[in-house]
Formats: structure tokens, sequence, C-alpha cells
DNA sequence: GCCGTTTTCGGCCCGACTGTTTTCAGTCG
């Protein structure tokens, strides 16, 4: 299979999605175009690669059938899909941009197109200020002025921010309105709450005995720049930094369903009605009703359950689902009753920092500073791992200096006597796959994390093999951050993650989830297949100053979100057991 | 296009809001 190697499920997801937008504009069936979005997410959460994979077993895949099965095969052998290359050449290219606008939706993109030619913005705003929208049914002044509005904004917004950007922003948002008179309840919903590593704006739910007043101070906040909407129950604003933020009020006996519907996924959301209805009662943002012979629910009928997520999910059979469990991908059955589960990693599980520099390379702080902080929180483990030699520009350590540094990490558990303290090495994954040091000076390190710096543009097939050579390596622990991508910043390797998958668990190599917001390396559905192939996965924080300790929240949501377990983490095992671990790795 | 303890054909989640209209289409979350 010439073209399996480099065909990824990020790519195949990519296919899917511009599938159902050109089928949406041309006026498909909106269940084709939404089995097409499913069709998306179903391969983007995929355990190994959809591309190496025979269509009879992708059939069996929930979301994916006999015509997506076809269409991932042809993907892979001949490195596209026939039906997208029709589609793509009946639709123009620059339509995408335009449904893109918020207002804009596939029956007034393709009205725009065929009635008046309109094939991109740039003729879209042509079109406007020749007057020509106005022919168009059901388009009247206000819907013109709303349109160039949206405009001006999809040419100035941001786009999706980073989480370790939105989630304190939310945090202290949160702090802030809670304390205003009245409010009774308030916390943030949506993709932030399910850990997603972008955000696109942020929701905020409250409760509150004088809405108005709530609407007020949110609408009047200093960092305020326009208010998009004013209303007793929903207002939105966009903030001088540009982000968008939904603040909602419900009733505070109906916080539970308002929470889990505003929280989503879209998906789960869908799931969870369908479950109802499966069960003679229906589902949305008010509670969870019994239905009437008919389906309905009569008016006024008291919910089942409203107050609580808990109360609803018991109401449907199930455990209460983490937020970052919400997004159609087998949730339902991992928290029905009927099924024993294994519990998922939490932040409080985590007692040791396996990555960590000092000012021996490029970290803020000094051996004893970082063991201390390690101790403060609770830790039992600590490993030091400063750059190698060919990090030059981050003061990486040659030899000499490496084996200096190893005397003073040992010389420190005097200091520590409670602190398992071990001196290791980040060492460099060098462009074929060797390592930065000679195996005699690795043999004298209790803990090697081996990453890849350099040469992030590798060829999938070079960049699988180098990463499978480290990870063969005897005396390597864990591969430290390992495609290393930036969220928002560049894609890194692509490697056949499969295959890493494999070798790891069959080396007992760990696989690093790096929790620093920029890379979330291991990301959730990396993390979510080493989970299922049986891999040991190391939640580190790449501490280099003090505060880096607290990018962990990002790493555990992460982790969360690929249901890692506690048993798979080797940072939430004792003591003992990891220095079990490490000694055994090296047998 | 997917799916099935009511179904292999005929369904497919739900409500709010808006602007355009006099009853609702389109869009959004």
């Amino acid at each position: 299979m010439p073209f399996a190697e480099r065909r990824t499920n990020a790519e195949v997801a990519a296919c899917f999605e511009e599938l159902a937008v050109l089928a949406e504009i041309l006026g498909a069936n909106v269940f084709k175009v939404n089995a097409f979005r499913r069709a998306a997410r179903a391969v983007e959460g995929l355990a190994i690669e959809a591309c190496t994979m025979e269509p009879a077993a992708l059939k069996e895949i929930d979301g994916l059938g006999a015509s997506t099965a076809a269409k991932i095969h042809e993907f892979s052998t001949t490195g596209t899909m026939s039906e997208l290359e029709e589609l793509r050449s009946q639709v123009p290219a620059g339509l995408k941009e335009v449904l893109a606008i918020q207002g804009i939706g596939p029956k007034t993109a393709r009205a725009m197109w065929t009635e008046l030619g309109v094939v991109d913005l740039a003729t879209l705003k042509t079109a406007m200020d020749a007057g020509k929208l106005a022919t168009l049914p059901r388009m009247g002044d206000k819907s013109i002025a709303k349109m160039k509005e949206a405009i001006a904004f999809a040419e100035t917004a941001r786009g999706r921010i980073r989480i370790g950007e939105a989630l304190p922003l939310a945090d202290a948002l949160v702090l802030e309105l809670g304390k205003i008179a009245g409010v009774e309840r308030i916390a943030f919903a949506g993709s932030l709450r399910r850990g997603r590593e972008t955000i696109g704006d942020l929701d905020i739910l409250a409760s509150a005995r004088d809405p108005k007043q709530l609407m007020d101070v949110f609408c009047g906040r200093p960092d305020v720049a326009r208010v998009l909407g004013h209303g007793e129950t929903k207002s939105s604003v966009l903030t001088k930094s540009g982000v968008q933020i939904d603040l909602r009020v419900v009733p505070l006996d109906r916080f539970g369903a308002a929470l889990m519907y505003f929280t989503g996924s879209k998906d789960h959301n869908i799931r969870m009605r369908e479950r109802a209805i499966s069960q003679g009662m229906r589902l949305n943002e008010y509670g969870l009703f019994r239905a009437g012979a008919d389906g309905e629910v009569p008016a006024s009928t008291a919910p089942l359950a409203a107050a609580s997520e808990e109360d609803v999910y018991a109401a449907l059979g199930l455990d209460w689902v983490p937020p970052t469990a919400r997004e159609d991908r087998g949730e339902m059955e991992r928290f029905a009753r009927v099924s024993p589960r294994t519990r998922v990693v939490e932040a409080s599980d985590i007692r040791a920092e396996l990555h960590c520099h000092t000012r021996a390379s490029d970290g803020a702080l000094t051996i004893e500073q970082i063991v201390a902080e390690a101790e403060r929180r609770g830790f039992h483990t600590i490993a030091i791992t400063d750059h190698s030699k060919s990090q030059f520009q981050a003061n990486g350590l040659d030899e000499v200096r490496l084996r200096a540094h190893i005397k003073a990490i040992h010389a420190a558990r005097e200091q520590f006597p409670k602190m398992q303290i071990w001196a290791g090495s980040e060492v460099d994954i060098l462009t074929e796959g060797s390592l930065d040091y000679a195996d005699d000076i690795l043999a004298e390190l209790d803990w090697v994390v081996a990453s890849p710096h350099a040469a992030l543009k590798q060829e999938p097939r070079i960049a699988t093999d180098r990463l499978l050579k480290a990870i063969r390596h005897p005396l390597v622990h864990v591969i430290g951050h390992p495609t290393g991508r930036l969220v928002h910043g560049r894609p890194g390797l692509e490697p056949a993650m499969a295959e890493i998958y494999a070798a790891a668990r069959e080396h007992n190599t760990a696989l690093e989830l790096n929790s620093h917001h920029m890379r979330l390396d291991l990301r959730d559905v990396h993390v979510r297949a080493a989970m299922e192939a049986g891999c040991m996965v190391a939640i580190d924080c790449d501490v280099h100053a003090i505060e880096d300790f607290d990018e962990l929240r990002y790493g555990i949501l992460t982790a969360q979100r690929g249901l890692l377990p506690v048993a798979q983490c080797l940072n939430a095992l004792d003591a003992k057991a990891l220095d079990a671990w490490r000694r055994k790795k090296r047998c």
C-alpha cells in the first residue's frame, strides 16, 4: 500500500469534513451530510490508522458503513476519493469561506452562488456593495447589515485559542461574576469544560435571583470591546483580546440539565436524547421528562431529573460521564451501569514528575528548588532530566558536565530524605534514531527520557523508524513529546502511531503525555489509542520554572479525554512500584 | 449515508432566536 503509510486519520477525517461541506452546499440530504460528519469524527478518534484497515473491518466501526469504508479504502490505495474530487469540481473552492461566516448557512450560500455568482468572500462583498443581495428571498436590510458585521468579525477574529489561555480566563471570570449578589451558582461549560486543546468561545452558565443585574455587570466589564447581544437569559460579548464569551442564566433547579446541555458535545447530547427517547423519555436543556403515549411531553410537566447532571445521567441508567469523555466515542457503553469500568486518572493520582530541567541546561531553577517544589506538592519521586549535548542552544550538557550533574543530583538526596530523586537526561533522538549519548554514559543515569527536537518535518516512514529505534533502545524509559508538535504552532512528526504503540508495549517503553498547553503531545486521540494498545503513559510537565508544575491540569484533561486508566499512568504508581518499573525496564 | 429488542425501509435530537413574514425558513449551539 504505497499511500497507506503517509495517510493519517486526520487527513481522512478532513476529507469527510470537506465532503460534508460540499454536499451541504449542493443541497444534499441533511442526514447524508451528517453521516459524513459523523464518519469524520469516527475516524479521528480511531485507535489505529484507518488506512491500514480492510473495508470489512472499517464497516464494523460505529459511524462508518459500506460507502464510507469504501471511500477510506480508495483513499488509502489511490490517495484520493473520487466523490470528493467530483464535488470539488462542481463547487467553487472559495464558497467554503462564505459558508464559514456566522449567519450564512448552506441554503443562503447556495442561493448567493447560483443566483448572484458569489464564489468567495471578495465576490460576496462586491455583490453586497452593488446592492444585489436584497434580490434574494428573505433578505432584508437587517440581514444584510448583520452579514456585514459578521464578515468584519471573521476578518479580525482570532479563531480558536489554546486551553492554557482560555482556562485561566474562565476561572477568573467565574470567580468575579460569582461574587455578584444573588448569583446562586456559576460554572463554565462548552468545549473548555470538556478539556479540548483549543477553544472557540467561552460558555458561562449561571443561576441568579436577579438575572438582569448579572447581565448588566457582565456586559459592562472593562475588558468588553463589543456587546454582541444583551438579553435577560443570554448575553454575548467580545473582549478586547478578541475572545467571544456567552453567558446564560437558567433556574437553579434546572442547572444540571442546562450544564449538561451547554457542555455538549453536540454529538454526546444527541446520543443522550436518543437514549431518552428509547426509554420513553425526552431530554432538553430544561430537564429529562416522561413522554406521553404520543411521545410528546405535555406542557407544565415536572421533570424527572434536572437539578444535577448526576440526576439526569442516573435517570438514563448511566453513571455520571465526566465532561472529558463526552465526545460520542463509546462513552455511553463505558458508563452504562451494567458494565464495570476502570477508574480514569485524576490530578490527585499524580505523585511523580519525570521530566524537568534545571539551570544546568535551560531551566530557571536549581536542583534543590525543583525537588523542594515537588515535595511541597506531595510527590514522592522527581527525575531531573536536563538536555543533552546536541541541544546547544538550550545549553545541553556534554559528557563531562553530565557526570558532574549526576553527582550533584545524587548529593541532593541527603537534603530530601523522603524524596526519590533520580539523575536523568532528556536525551535527543537524533534524526536517524540513535541517541545523543553513548550507551556507557546512559547506563550511569537513573532515568532516560528520549525526545525528538530537530528534523520535525521528516517523512512519516523515516520518522516512524526514528522513533521505533529509540523505543527499542534498552536504556530508554520514556519517549518525550513523541511527535514534537506545537498546538497552533507546528504539526510535528506524523509517524504511523499504531506501530509506535505496538513497539512501546512490546519493549515496555512509556510514551509521554507532555502536559504543557503548547504541546499536549501525545494528544487526546493518541492517549486513547495508546491506552487500548496497553502502553504505559507518563504525564509530565517538562518543568523549566516553578509555575510549569501547574501545566499538569492540561495534561490531566487530555489524559481523561483519552480515558487513561490510573493503572496505565506511570506517575500514579507508588514510589516502590515506580522504582521497580524503572529497574525492570533495564533488565 | 447509517442503522435496527417495534424496522433491511423509513426513519434520523431539540429548542431559541431572528428576520421575514402573517405562519415559518434558516441558522445556531
